[in-house]
DNA sequence: ATTCCTGTTGCAATCGTTTGCAAGATAGTT
DNA sequence: AACTATCTTGCAAACGATTGCAACAGGAAT
């Protein structure tokens, strides 16, 4: 029965020097066959792919790895600082992370996904890097790792992260200009009529601090009293409890929301529904990030769409870069508002 | 200065035998030492842990895991077969990745994630396996890929699937019951005061053949007409315009619809209240997985719950069960109705 | 003093692949 | 016939960590 003496001989075929050994040759010369380099001859290396072929050899990464001292894998880190349970299932995240897969696929990278909580493992980053696993490393979201991430972006270059981009850092940062687009966000809730504006969600993160401060740049320059903020977690069943309060608290001292992202937009939207606040005849109400949620949700929410497949590919064309060699700037990538009906 | 100092002797040691050299013992005492062997002096070793904490020396993975023929890496692989674009950025999905992180890094491994096209790449889950670079493989989802897992169950113990379960497979499967599942979406409805079904989603995927399939027995064993099946693609763009086609037509000769998963359902909800039909009053609506955006929707979606979190913590514990040498059992997990307001 | 433990350590082979160097083969030149 | 070139190929040393085995020290037992 042929099939079963395939997969016999198939499984003995485990090493370079087996095919070798089959191939009549020797294993380094299998090697430079199957690297497609030139200094083999064309019917020796024709037999020993064939070889290789039937019998489903792959040469195994880890040798391959050790000796070449490049591994094809890229590591991507997730931060866990400020809300450790949310962000990794944070849509926002996970799209981005998708595509990054993508990008990293089409390039011949393999991908290494880290959750890390630096709370409780500050080297998080030093490990992953000097582990040897990977050729370089993704951060998606600079958390409150802002100063770990400057410290080890001055002796380790393969480095490329998300997030907010500011002025005279040392790290190549890939991401969406906050702070344009919290002024984004401010002027359109004015332009729809909105006065006494707030802002919803935790301002401790880069990102979220920059989209309040962009608000607040509009509301100086309206002369409008200053922006409110309305602090929440980002874990959908505390925002929930958190943002009822909040607009039974604050309710009617407020005409324009500008919500972190359109995640707790959405959920703004429920409770202001439920506190009978019309949506956008009371209240405006406008999101960030441009979630397919945006589209969903009744009304429609308007929104500052970040691109993120423009984030991804950047990312990923950044960091290849610089493997190569390049010294990368950073790179900043516009805002766009996305005006449906809540604002 | 100290801090010039430490940064330069740190770069110099990279190697366990650099450590050794500082530390004036051999490669194998130090080897020893981190690995926290008995076999090694109390002292030597707590000089030795101390020196390589302060030199911040890692050992290699490449190396270390060449040698034990172990990596401490699990793949995880996402086949993109039905509907490439799609699944990758579905929040299934993404959310059972993110659980699964968690549980794999709280075991102690690390991910590495390959989205890969079978089309494209049909020796893909050989290539994953055979890499040496991954330990044991988790699959998401059989997608069309159903045959090709089957042959290499046979030959390789250290995978787990999560999807559907079919009467005497070969390879460990997690997931949801779905034919239990669809046949509670049918009954909700029925209970709901529906009695022409309809049936919102792709029936190629195994798991979406099945939850059809359940709603189809309820509707045969409560003497209804049969379940209409409304195909639609995952991606949001398409679906809504063939969900608003197949509401346009079919629209007012059903009066239930079961909707493959919570996204479509979302979708679903909007294109019904944009062609004048009210949820729940002329259709009834029920989705499956509750999502968080079951909970955002306007009427919030009633719907059948998968446990996610068990089937990560599943998915994880039978793989690294295998993986210590136990043969284990498929997992089937029960489904739930999450009952709220379109059905 | 000799023998036998027990507890530590070093030596060197090993994991599987890659690659610089040198040797062998073949063809082409004078 | 001798001598270059040009191709191919094999040899063996890496890459860095682990581990079986042997060796050594010091103490205890005889």
């Amino acid at each position: 029965m042929p099939g079963g003496q395939d997969k016999l001989t198939r499984t003995t075929v485990r090493t370079i020097t087996d095919l070798a050994r089959l191939a009549g040759v020797s294993p380094g010369t299998v090697s430079r066959a199957l690297a497609g380099k030139s200094l083999v001859n064309a019917r020796t290396r024709e037999k020993i792919v064939d070889l290789a072929r039937t019998h489903g050899f792959r040469p195994n990464q880890m040798a391959s790895g050790l000796r070449r001292q490049k591994t094809g894998v890229i590591g991507v880190a997730i931060p866990l600082g400020h809300d450790v349970r949310q962000q990794i299932s944070d849509s926002f995240f996970m799209t981005l992370l998708g595509l990054l897969a993508d990008e990293l696929t089409d390039k011949g990278y393999d991908l290494m996904l880290r959750r890390v909580v630096p709370d409780s493992d500050p080297d998080w980053l030093d490990r992953f890097i000097g582990s040897g696993m990977i050729d370089g490393v993704i951060v998606i979201g600079q958390s409150d790792q802002f100063d770990r991430i400057e410290d080890v972006a001055d002796g380790y270059r393969a480095m490329v992260v998300w997030g907010n981009h500011q002025e005279g850092q040392r790290h190549c940062v890939v991401g969406t200009d906050n702070r344009l687009g919290g002024r984004l966000a401010a002027e359109r809730l004015i332009a729809a009529g909105a006065r006494r504006l707030a802002f919803l969600g935790d301002t401790g993160p880069m990102e979220f601090a920059a989209r309040f401060a962009g608000a607040q740049d509009i509301a100086a320059r309206m002369g409008l009293p200053p922006v409110l903020a309305l602090p929440t977690h980002l874990s959908p069943d505390r925002a929930s409890e958190e943002i009822a309060r909040h607009i039974a608290q604050a309710g009617r001292a407020i005409d324009g929301i500008f919500a972190a992202t359109d995640t707790l937009a959405a959920l703004c939207l429920t409770q202001l529904r439920a506190q009978g606040l019309r949506v956008p005849d009371d209240v405006r109400l406008i999101g960030f990030d441009d979630l397919p949620i945006a589209r969903q949700t009744i009304p429609a929410l308007t929104t500052v769409r970040q691109d993120i497949a423009a984030g991804a590919h950047g990312l990923v064309d950044l960091l290849l870069r610089r493997l190569a060699g390049e010294s990368t700037e950073s790179l900043v990538l516009p805002p766009e508002l996305a005006i449906r009906e809540t604002a």
